[in-house]
DNA sequence: AATGAATGAGAGTTCATTCAT
DNA sequence: GATGAATGAACTCTCATTCAT
């Protein structure tokens, strides 16, 4: 059974996720939150003890939909490698696609953007990112050894290194993305992408 | 001759880079700034007439530097382009090598930082920071042709993707450090550089 | 019931008025008025969002302190429209000599003092005050038509005119004061505005 | 000979007047009038010790250029104390409704602006507007005169309170000018003054 | 006499957080 | 569990004035 106490948190995560990912954190302020959760200002610190608390909730929370709607949706596509990690550029192009035709300027990773911002500042913040990050290259770490099962990666491939690199290609072109503010140059990276995999 | 105008200019300028490099633009504020450039803070500004302003001149000030200690020092130590791009890496590792033994956390790269916190909120400060990636992608162009020349990339290689996509994998490798806090992860992305240059 | 916040704001109007009063708009500081109110700064954000606001609440509630303790009061003593003219002047003379002989200087009309300093800088205060100034020339337009009636004014008495110039003269009446710091002013203009009147 | 130092002084004259007419007291900065007046700061600082001290000497100036433009020009315009009562009132509207058409609101009277913003606080700027409204006082005092000799006024008409209510209700139709931001204010109140002046 | 740069003090406003109900 | 109001601390920025030249 979904409880209002529920709700409310799911309400409060949506709208810190978004206001996080489209702002920064020290931009984006509490009471804005509030207001888009409609929930009072006491309701949240009653969910999240403090501002940092709730970021690193945020983050755990957008992992769940990127890892949804981008990572396993793009593995269940299709069982090759290539088109897997076509895949995931495709996914992520799309939705920063949907949000700039919205009018939105282009707002890369909402991990990397915290990370980035945060990591000095708050040790959770940056531990919560990491772990995200390694979550992903899991997924290019099946890549990888796909790509060599399939031919495409040479037999000597170190898929350590190359999940690795693969999530920092994308990490880049994200933030290339948000620099240019053009969904475009995610597309762009792929092919770097490719190449990092065929090793 | 340098007036006490340019000196405390380059003092705000100085303590401005290194702030905003270790935390963030809005984790930090204008007195500690002034503090650490010793001027007093009518002073700031009456040079740079806000914190945003600021801001966008301290990436001007950081990309000579960068462009100084890094990309022309590496350019000028070898005519190969693989001695090139390595020691572009190696450099960039060993500033962060310094900074880290010190006691310092991994802060990543300065203009990376300021774009994922700041594009949305200061077009400014954005576009300061795509020229700078400009300017950067200028030198990976070539490193890119002079690869085609040596043999070393392929003969049909699109040196306009390939030096931004070197400019996208020292990004993602600069935000791989600073979200593990581990300067090793720079020189670990060289490989990747390398087959993106190879095309 | 009075909660806490009608008194927190009740008292922040009393503060305030009294301060924009005796100074100016720009020489009182909000810190002051949250010290005499009592309350904290941030507080008296939550009920006014900017000093501006501040002052347009002020004047609507000097306005409804005014009408009750001059024009309503003078209105109800007596029938008379000469008597009620003078019972304005007396009601308004009486106030500032209070003030005056508890040692405080003469600060003429507030809203007058408003008006002139804020017409340029604030619109929003600006229609204030010109509101109020219709409101009082509403009680001087009854004390011109009785003034016909009974004999005093001339027939053809234009009661717009004369309403509007009654409102002029106590406004300089209030100007007088101030500058001369001279709360007999006041009343050495009743003759004026009775000469006005009888059109 | 007009020195550069007296042109100097002249420049910050105007540039005070203007601004101070226009805006306040408080409201204009030192560097504006700088700015206005072609002149540094500290050379602003060299003739007017203090910002007070300026505005006293504003006062001063600006009473010479009204007293040419509006007060000796009516006298001098006709011998009639009707028509020079109507020629102080039509220069003083032409005045303000030259500003006016040129887009700019309507300012009221410089005077009463300072005295009704500054009296409180500044005593210096107080007296120096009391002996302004003094000497014009005088030219009513001539025009009350006048009007019992040609019988316009009544033959026991008191010269003093008469030329004082004629001051009064003047500073009274330039607070309305600038409450309602409209210069035929001014005009209005011309036949409540001759009301005053027949006694 | 004049200047460009510097300054201490303080302005209005906003913040994340917590209290009393 | 939820709320509306309150708070201390801190924020960016501006001011009138003065120094060193």
């Amino acid at each position: 059974m979904e409880s209002r106490k529920d709700r409310n948190r799911q309400r409060i995560l949506e709208a810190a996720a978004e206001a996080f990912w489209r702002q920064s954190f020290h931009s984006v302020n509490v009471n804005q939150i509030c207001v888009r959760a409609q929930v009072n200002k006491a309701t949240l610190y009653q969910h999240f003890s403090a501002k940092e608390v709730l970021a690193v909730a945020v983050i755990d929370y957008q992992f769940d939909r990127q890892k949804a709607e981008v990572y396993e949706a793009a593995m269940a596509a299709s069982p090759g490698p290539i088109d897997r990690l076509g895949g995931i550029y495709q996914r992520v192009y799309q939705q920063h696609l949907n949000r700039y035709d919205r009018g939105e300027p282009c707002s890369g990773c909402p991990f990397v953007n915290l990370a980035t911002e945060m990591a000095s500042e708050s040790p959770a913040i940056r531990d919560a990112v990491k772990s995200v990050f390694e979550r992903f290259k899991a997924y290019y770490l099946l890549i990888a050894r796909d790509a060599k099962v399939v031919g495409y990666a040479t037999r000597d491939l170190d898929g350590d290194a190359t999940s690795s690199a693969l999530v920092t290609i994308m990490n880049g072109a994200m933030v290339s993305a948000k620099t240019e503010n053009r969904p475009d140059a995610i597309l762009e990276s792929l092919n770097a992408a490719k190449l990092i995999l065929r090793g």
